[in-house]
RNA sequence: GCUCCGAUGGUGAAAUUGGUAGACACUGGAGACUUAAAAUCUCCCGCCGCAAGGCGUGCCGGUUCGAUUCCGGCUCGGAGCACCA
């Protein structure tokens, strides 16, 4: 045994065991496992190169918890695959001039060693990676299954659209409303697009949120119970009649709106409808400057926030509808806000209590009707009040026969009226839209159609599936390169025969990440899943970042119910627990140039500057000793330079110490800043524990190593109640997933091993197997070789399948305990007392007590005995 | 703009159900060892105060014998917003 800790030794030594004996192979029904089965997955890692501390943590939670429950007896899986679709690849391509593919892979073999060397329990033999087709086959197979059922249909979407380049442009492409390439100014556009109904599956997706996730954090459920946003209104017409210049009818017709908040609609003195609308585009045809309004309205992302926070516009059209309950006569306008593609394209105008409503009024001088009121408030028409827009206390006015009803009843008035006239009636809706799958974009899964000259759009018969996407493009920055590409264009029409070409957008990658946690049951089957899915999933625990709590947990959840209604899977949910971690930040510091651009110094190569106190004063740059200023901690990331690279902490420090410092900085759910000192520390511990060990190697070796202890001296029993008091509590965080308390509980079991080396052997030995168990799933290859070289393994086996240490209830027992004494709730001294006393003693123990007294006047009001804990005296 | 979350010493954090605030670390300080440095070891470290004591969990208020924890109102920071993954 060597007498210092060197990493790099311990963890090849380690590593090599564990891939000699395949240590991290699943295997279903496996016998060795009494607990039954437990699938803890992490989520999908997109190829992008090298890992970052956000997968290093993500991987490091998951192999804790792995290597906890191994432990504890249950059939853990642990896998991994690669999220190999998607943009990035793309941008590679273009600014490499390498094909999409090569980069992926190339990536995909480098991230493996990198996991390799952290030392994962991952089964690789399940490995899956997105873009390869005996994948994405699967993919097509379910996007024709969901065709034929009407799942999957198409109708026009809106895309950013760059009118340099172009070319579609993806949410993030677009900066300031401007292509990212180009410069351009961001143009909206309808195409036709595939989407899947989502929608038809909202009501169940909200139930189960609310019943049958229990597993998941509240803020992950609230969450998606508010994107899912079901809420009941009125859909209801405005009839109208548009008559030529001649004063001839052209149109008689009715516009459709929307309402979450019926029960105003008798303070509506406006509509506004979207630039696309046929009011609109018919009123245009007689008004050039609302048709310059309608192109202007064009322009701009299609992003919701940017949408939300853009300065509302609007242009009268001259147009007038009825109001379907007062017969007045309401002016239509164009609002720049109202999107074509939600809902019928035009919303009812009630300024007094809607406040986007209001603002529009204020601006453009629209009347503003009271038409609800509540207890207590008052109604001005100057500014924009909460409660105008508060259902909860809202009481009906200004309404004719409405007036005086609250809320829901105003609903149901209102409701019926218009059913009765034949102009609406009551809809729940959802704030939840369709899924729009298809892209405009070469690296994805291919749509399976066909365009067909005679027959129209044509599916691809199953039998043909995989269509298999070329893995030699080179993407240019001008649209999808498949378009280019006649050896994937050209096909037959798979109905007539007759020369066809193949669709060429492809699916979004969030279809990939829907079910790519099934598949890693399945390996190697010529199914979708088969009979080991039913064995493994649904899943135990689920493992990701919090950015990812609505889209695609909702679309996964949505991919396993329409699988379970193609017979497919027998679970409705497929997350049972759902752990959401928290970012890893660090510091920032940067150098800001007379025009205002910032230079960002990487924390490694910048020198803080401390006061007396130790408290941070300023930094300086390491190269030239000039100040930088302090940015504050923030997500790690290229564009602010103050990314950690974990290989190259692995390297200088091993894995142990990368994993027991991100376990130890924060609870998994909370962010992590980084902190090299902190890096330190960690490996500091590790030294010690390895010290520890070889200076009691011959101690433990010569008693054979034994895993409990009766102890024979007084320093033993203090020993062995300190270590199972520590561990009790421990025991209590691990299975909670808090696990920077877990390695607390390791570093005070160390603290206090190290004072006792005067406790007999056999306690020495049951202390320090039970710290190292308990530190053994964070830090695995240390306390693996410790194991052996101390002789546990040849005694008990490797660590890694030995049994969980037990709280032994014995070495906990105390005769006496000591409780606080408080004096109106202050702090004032304390007294021991026997476990056994009953509440009179502890009370007349705690008035006699000195310290207490002096604080006391006379006869205490009160005494409240909290037992075990604490006497507080009201006085 | 909308939805959700968070805030505790110089720093990361702990406190299981409303019951000892600051465990465990990091930084800093003092000392030991050393020719010296590194490493290691020992002690100190919420703020104010000589002390007694007072104050203290983002801010303001409430409930309670007792509030980091529960309630109401704010401030600041973060995540998501449907084509980033």
């Amino acid at each position: 045994m060597q007498d210092k800790y060197s990493p790099a030794d311990v963890e090849k030594a380690a590593q090599s065991h564990w891939k000699a004996i395949d240590a991290y192979k699943a295997v279903e029904h496996d016998p060795r496992f009494p607990k039954g089965k437990y699938y803890a997955c992490s989520m999908l890692p997109y190829p992008s190169g090298k890992l970052h501390m956000g997968h290093v943590r993500n991987y490091t939670i998951n192999d804790v918890m792995y290597r906890y429950l191994r432990m504890n007896g249950y059939n853990v899986l642990m896998p991994m695959g690669w999220d190999a679709f998607g943009m990035p690849a793309e941008n590679a391509a273009m600014a490499n001039n390498v094909p999409p593919a090569q980069w992926t892979y190339s990536n995909i073999a480098h991230m493996r060693e990198q996991m390799e060397s952290m030392g994962l329990a991952i089964d690789w033999s399940r490995e899956m990676t997105a873009c390869k087709p005996e994948y994405y086959k699967w993919n097509q197979w379910m996007f024709l299954k969901m065709l034929e059922k009407g799942i999957i249909y198409k109708k026009t979407g809106t895309v950013n659209w760059d009118p340099i380049d172009q070319t579609v442009l993806a949410n993030e492409q677009v900066v300031d409303g401007r292509g990212w390439r180009s410069g351009a100014l961001i143009e909206k556009r309808e195409i036709p697009m595939y989407y899947a109904r989502i929608t038809d599956y909202a009501d169940e997706l909200l139930a189960y949120v609310d019943d049958k996730l229990p597993g998941w954090p509240e803020r992950v459920r609230t969450m998606q119970t508010n994107w899912i946003g079901k809420s009941t209104g009125v859909r209801f017409a405005f009839p109208h009649q548009i008559k030529g210049a001649d004063g001839q009818l052209i149109q008689d017709g009715k516009m459709y709106v929307f309402t979450t908040r019926p029960d105003t609609v008798m303070g509506v003195t406006f509509c506004a409808v979207a630039a696309e609308h046929p009011l609109a585009i018919h009123a245009a045809q007689t008004n050039p400057e609302l048709a310059a309004f309608n192109a202007e309205c064009k322009l701009g992302s299609v992003i919701e926030a940017d949408m939300a926070t853009m300065e509302k516009k609007g242009m009268p059209t001259g147009l007038f509808v009825t109001h379907p309950l007062t017969g007045e006569q309401v002016e239509v306008w164009v609002g720049n806000y109202v999107l074509i593609t939600y809902g019928d394209g035009a919303v009812m105008g009630v300024p007094a209590h809607d406040e986007r409503d209001f603002a529009f009024a204020k601006k453009y001088k629209l009347p503003i009707k009271q038409v609800i009121k509540a207890e207590g408030k008052e109604f001005s028409t100057d500014a924009w009040q909460e409660w105008y827009g508060d259902k909860d206390i809202s009481i009906v006015t200004n309404s004719g026969k409405y007036d005086g009803l609250r809320y829901a009843e105003a609903v149901d008035a209102v409701a019926a009226d218009m059913q009765a006239k034949g102009l609406g009636e009551k809809k729940i809706t959802f704030r939840l839209r369709d899924w729009g799958i298809s892209r405009q974009r070469y690296w994805g899964t291919p749509i399976p159609m066909i365009h067909c000259g005679d027959c129209g759009v044509v599916p691809v018969p199953e039998k043909d599936l995989p269509v298999v996407l070329p893995e030699d493009c080179v993407p240019d920055g001008t649209g999808n390169p498949l378009n280019k590409y006649e050896a994937f264009l050209k096909c037959d029409c798979p109905q007539c025969g007759k020369p066809a070409r193949r669709e060429t957008d492809t699916m979004d990658t969030f279809v990939d990440s829907s079910w790519y946690y099934m598949r890693y049951t399945s390996p190697g089957s010529d199914k979708m899943v088969d009979e080991r899915n039913d064995y493994w999933m649904p899943m135990d625990q689920y493992i990701g970042g919090i950015e990812h709590a609505v889209m695609h947990l909702l679309y996964a959840r949505f991919w396993t119910k329409i699988m379970r209604d193609f017979g497919l899977v027998k679970f409705d949910e497929p997350f049972v627990n759902l752990l959401t971690q928290g970012m890893v930040l660090n510091e920032t510091y940067y150098r800001e140039d007379a025009a205002g651009k910032k230079t960002w110094f990487n924390p490694a190569d910048v020198d803080l500057t401390l006061d007396d106190k130790g408290r941070p004063q300023g930094a300086v740059s390491k190269a030239d000793g000039q100040p930088v200023n302090i940015g504050g901690t923030e997500k790690m990331s290229k564009s602010k330079n103050n990314g950690i690279d974990p290989q190259a902490q692995i390297e200088q420090y091993g894995a142990d110490t990368a994993r027991l410092f991100t376990m130890f900085a924060s609870p998994p759910e909370q962010t992590l800043e980084w902190s090299g000192s902190g890096v330190e520390g960690a490996n500091r511990f590790l030294r010690r524990v390895w010290g520890f060990g070889y200076a009691q190697r011959d101690a433990i070796a010569a008693i054979g190593a034994p895993l409990t202890a009766v102890a024979t001296t007084d320093a033993g029993k203090t020993l062995r109640r300190e270590l199972h008091k520590v561990l009790q509590q421990a025991d209590y965080d691990v299975k909670r997933i808090q696990y920077n308390t877990v390695v607390s509980a390791c570093m005070k079991m160390l603290n206090t091993l190290e004072s006792a080396k005067d406790a007999d052997a056999a306690s020495l030995s049951e202390g320090y197997s039970i710290f190292l168990r308990l530190l053994n799933p964070v830090a695995p290859h240390i306390t693996h070789v410790l194991w052996e070289e101390l002789g546990y393994a040849k005694a008990h086996g490797d660590i890694l399948n030995v049994q969980w240490p037990q709280v032994d209830p014995a070495a906990l027992e105390q005769s006496e305990i000591e409780m606080m004494i408080q004096v109106n709730g202050k702090l004032r001294g304390s007294v021991v007392v026997a476990k056994t006393a009953d509440k009179a003693s502890i009370e007349a123990a705690a008035l006699a007590n000195e310290a207490v007294q002096k604080f006391i006047e006379g006869t205490p009001k009160k005494v409240i005995v909290v037992p075990g804990k604490l006497i507080n005296i009201v006085v």
